[in-house]
DNA sequence: CGGTGGGTGTCATGGTGCTGGCATGCGGAG
DNA sequence: CTCCGCATGCCAGCACCATGACACCCACCG
């Protein structure tokens, strides 16, 4: 839950939401799995074993669909995921994989279940988790449906940026530590558009890369772009 | 609830889930509501009013992102909508538009508020719900992002077969009284490409268009084609 | 029964972004 | 320090689909 363990992700902010009182009887009932790289913890048509939170390292939540891959969100340290199955009792509908080395926290589906009938209450909680992951996934479905991709990549740096960015000077510092190609599937695009685009918002000034560190130096001017593209488009 | 009533929708399946028990409570808690062509239900940014059941007609539910408008749902008689800003508290996310005439029932915010109170355990059916309608966001979001528009139609017409559809001869008729715009809009694509699409698919006789029937003549090279894609994307 | 307007078929054109291939660069392992 | 391998930058060619414009057709309505 500390700022300095997470390894600076994608938007995921839904995993979020658990009340802490919540979040400490579920972690009384959980065991702690390791996963190596690009090691799944389900995939897609498994069974609901457990209900997940991540202790430690990054996991892309995603799907195939046919022989191409997407990629939903990453979630990190903090992030709770996995209820979906466990709540409408049909088999996982996207994979969980390990980007590098990770550490989760399990509760069984039959502590879970056996919580939830002692305190129906609780699935308060689990609605309102949802109706935000609602609300969010629609909102995505909507960018990729009206927005051309530098938008969509405006947009999503300056989430990251209100999200996890750190000022720098006149600018916003994002530590991403992540490989173009995974930050292209998240704005589902080729590697090659996304690198194009980035450079050309550094020969402008837009923004700054070094390293596995990206700086905003002119948020503004990707404000103005995202308002103009949707200008444009009507 | 009665199929004759129902003026052949596109897919909404998870809308529908409500059991029995709690529809009846709901119901009786509802006031009816009339809705002209295009008026809106509610719209982005509007509170929480209201849970509320379509009677009749058919609504479009959306969004506009910047100048452009997209689609996310039909929905028709026997579905319920609404719920994501009474369980989040948050306002609208979404636009609910009515297309022709059409009346709602509306469980004021304050009743439902009140009902669930009284018996938090109903919180559980809404858990349900809204796992289904993230499972089924998500998979728009993949096909959306994966599959090139003659996939993504194939895979909407055999929902709708299979949904509305019924036998005729060798084939499936679906009723879809839709203008080509609107399922354009649905599927994210232009009018154009989609009267392109479905008129090539005539020619070839995996489909018959008279009226505002659609008539399945080979489902199975509806199915062919989608595996093709789905496979030659890789 | 003729008019009118929305729905549909069709085309030329252009833009966006994907594909595949290759060169370069950086960073970690030995 | 050197080497290797992943990550990045860059380019030519092309596929897909949006756009805008226009004619036609049918249903509905006066």
């Amino acid at each position: 839950m500390t700022p300095t363990d997470t390894p600076a992700l994608l938007p995921s902010y839904w995993f979020r939401d658990m009340p802490a009182d919540l979040a400490a009887r579920l972690e009384a009932l959980a065991s702690s799995r390791l996963l190596k790289p690009t090691e799944y913890l389900y995939r897609v048509g498994d069974a609901a074993e457990g209900f997940y939170r991540v202790q430690r390292g990054r996991l892309r939540l995603g799907a195939t669909l046919g022989a191409r891959e997407y990629t939903i969100a990453h979630v990190g340290p903090g992030d709770w995921l996995g209820e979906v199955p466990l709540l409408d009792g049909q088999p996982h509908g996207s994979d969980a994989q390990a980007v590098g080395e990770a550490e989760v926290r399990v509760v069984p589906r039959r502590l879970l279940e056996a919580l939830l009938e002692q305190e129906p209450t609780l699935y308060r909680h689990f609605a309102r988790r949802l109706a935000i992951a609602m609300r969010l996934s629609v909102s995505y479905y909507g960018d990729l449906a009206t927005l051309p991709l530098p938008a969509r990549l405006a947009k999503r740096l300056l989430e990251l940026a209100a999200q996890y960015g750190e000022a720098e000077g006149t600018g916003i510092r994002i530590d991403l530590r992540l490989p173009q190609q995974l930050l292209a599937d998240m704005l589902v695009t080729s590697r090659q558009s996304l690198s194009k685009e980035l450079k050309a918002w550094e020969g402008r000034g837009w923004i700054a890369m070094k390293y596995n560190t990206l700086i905003l130096r002119q948020p503004e001017a990707l404000r103005a772009l995202l308002r103009q593209q949707e200008l444009h488009a009507g």
